[in-house]
DNA sequence: AACTGCGGGTACA
DNA sequence: TGTACCCGCAGTT
């Protein structure tokens, strides 16, 4: 359970308890705190908290938003500045209508490497969003340890969908390192992957299988122990494969103008469904307009989407766009494709959350995600048999 | 390998 | 002077 100082609250609804007489950059903090603030994962706005500097997130200077250190010359206060978020070009969507928002790395290197990799979902060129909501500079966060509390402050709105959390992210990057790895100790699930259409062509393990990890933090660990249910968030494609591709889009272009760096116009976001437009970010004029074009272009294709299975997904149906893109080739071998499978699939989610619907899943506002349960017997024996979910599980995961 | 914090340096208003 | 950004380094995860 979340409990004590290091909770973290729901950002919403959530009133600090600790006023606002107090600027980060005065001489003295106030130490007669009464009662400290529980953990904000996803500040926004101009907020300010004071927690206890016991509250662990607090001493990490945790942020749902991938927070850069930033150089103030003042090592008294730490700054911190987002990075934004990282998006499909493609502007995708995956099965459950979920848009990708991934967080972008917050090594420099790391994060060229991440921006070189395909959209997880449809294998498009991945975007960063920059964040400037700040007066058109990132939101910033500072955060102070003074005496027995850690001081926070915000600045600025972020203009930007949410990414997956650090700890989803985690989680996610854990989870595909265990499926590897089960994967290659398999032989039997070697055999199916390799009877399977898509075997060899898929982009990458960790692309096609994120899901939840039984190696979250010891936090979270916890969590799952205590509860009945397993708490995760939707848009990582649990386990099946969501697939769409569209040839329309000249990929040279594409890579040309790729890694651009494209914003959201301020205000129309929220968790998980933006509703913004997008543009190109002042400094990368240059490209603009031609960028602005292929981003257009690929987000007014129109799809005829099929139903196909992926590697590995077993029984798990994907879309995928009808197009002359070569990934495509394996689809059309499989076009007999099977609505009535994903009736069936219907019907498990169906008797599924009337099963383990929002009553049971108490811990899913610790996520900022849609969340969806399986039981703790059914995710165990999914991380340890990987056929489980295949063979017993017509959909293991929403 | 990636994250994190620190600090030198530079640019700009 | 304050703010922002780039870069490299070193310790940690």
């Amino acid at each position: 359970m979340l409990k004590g100082a290091d909770e973290i609250a729901p950002h919403r609804d959530f009133t600090p308890l600790t006023g606002m007489s107090w600027d980060i950059n005065d001489i003295n903090l106030p130490q007669d705190v009464k009662q400290t603030d529980s953990f904000q994962e996803w500040t926004d706005s101009y907020e300010k908290y004071i927690y206890s500097s016991n509250a662990k997130h607090a001493q990490r200077h945790l942020s749902g938003w991938a927070m850069r250190n930033t150089n103030n010359h003042n090592a008294r206060i730490l700054k911190k500045s987002c990075l934004g978020v990282v998006v499909c070009s493609n502007d995708c969507t995956t099965m459950d209508g979920s848009k990708i928002h991934l967080r972008p790395a917050i090594c420099d290197k790391a994060r060229q490497k991440q921006q070189k990799k395909g959209c997880p979902n449809c294998h498009a060129p991945l975007t960063l969003l920059c964040c400037r909501g700040h007066g058109g500079y990132p939101v910033t966060n500072f955060w102070r340890h003074e005496g027995s509390y850690i001081f926070f402050q915000s600045k600025g709105l972020h203009d930007h969908p949410k990414p997956e959390s650090k700890l989803e992210a985690e989680a996610r990057k854990s989870v595909c390192r265990k499926r590897t790895s089960i994967s290659l100790k398999s032989p039997s699930l070697k055999r199916t992957q390799e009877s399977e259409p898509f075997a060899g062509i898929m982009p990458s393990q960790e692309a096609f299988y994120p899901a939840i990890s039984p190696h979250l933090g010891d936090h979270f660990q916890k969590e799952i122990a205590d509860s009945l249910c397993i708490p995760y968030p939707s848009g990582f494609n649990f386990g099946k494969t969501p697939y769409t591709v569209d040839g329309s889009a000249d990929m040279d272009d594409i890579g040309r103008y790729y890694g651009r760096c494209l914003q959201y116009t301020a205000g129309n976001y929220g968790s998980g469904n933006f509703t913004g437009n997008m543009k190109t970010c002042d400094y990368n004029y240059e490209y603009g307009d031609n960028w602005s074009r292929i981003i257009n272009s690929l987000n007014a294709c129109t799809s005829k989407p099929i139903l196909g299975y992926a590697q590995g997904s077993g029984s798990y149906p994907y879309e995928a766009a009808a197009s002359q893109n070569f990934l495509d080739t394996p689809l059309q071998n499989n076009y007999t494709m099977v609505s009535e499978k994903r009736a069936a699939l219907a019907g498990f989610k169906q008797d599924f959350e009337q099963k383990w619907g929002e009553d049971s899943c108490e811990k899913k506002q610790t996520w900022n995600c849609k969340n969806s349960c399986i039981t703790a017997a059914e995710f165990a024996l999914c991380q340890e048999d990987p056929c489980f979910e295949k063979n017993n599980l017509s959909h293991p995961f929403f």
